[in-house]
DNA sequence: CGTGTAAGGAATTCTGACACG
DNA sequence: CGTGTAAGGAATTCTGACACG
């Protein structure tokens, strides 16, 4: 039920290849997941790992950056985005189950 | 034409992660490009850097080899699969190449 | 043939801090 | 606020070689 994800959200990228992906600097990386705009996982040893969402992630927020936003701001955009998202996916799933419910279940 | 490929086929993976997501030895996955089986690209500095589809071969070529084929023996199994894939291409161009002779270009 | 390992070095990444503004 | 930088250390990766078989 959903396609979900498959490469595109997989955490495997460290910071050196995501700076060459961006153009940004690796403290702008850093410094984004500080202002908690960015949520990289880390390996056993502590180096961060990034998905290809996070790359295209990070230059929507580098636009924004460069368009005068703060962190600040880009963070209230992004939970409120998140939160209209999450609505939407709850009822999607309500119509689903009201399908389900009536037709009987069937794949998609 | 054609969807070419997006994420699948970059090369940002380092050797550790694959080590990871495949259960190979670092030792392993450096003897198959070795032998020819594998070909990560490399960073500025030399380190290897692999894609999914790279990942995805590495754990076809270790199927093979639990099963006893020897590497020389791979590489002729995939020189032989890629020569057919070439062929099919070539194939599917010329068709394509005909039918926007008669009917005109259009997308796909 | 395919893989493990110890060796030494180089590239990569990490954190906390100072600087500017 | 957002970013650069030098500092010191730790994790990561590299190559060539020896070993076993």
């Amino acid at each position: 039920m959903g396609n979900d994800f498959s490469y595109k959200d997989k955490k495997v990228i460290t910071i050196g290849i995501v700076r060459e992906l961006t153009g940004l600097s690796e403290r702008q990386i850093r410094y984004y997941e500080e202002r908690k705009l960015i949520f990289p996982e880390r390996s056993p040893g502590g180096s961060r790992k990034y998905s290809f969402s996070d790359v295209e992630l990070l230059m929507e927020i580098a636009n924004k950056i460069e368009d005068g936003i703060q962190t600040h701001e880009i963070r209230k955009q992004m939970l409120k985005e998140q939160k209209k998202q999450s609505q939407d996916e709850i009822r999607r799933k309500m119509i689903q189950g009201q399908l389900n419910a009536q037709f009987g279940i069937r794949k998609n």
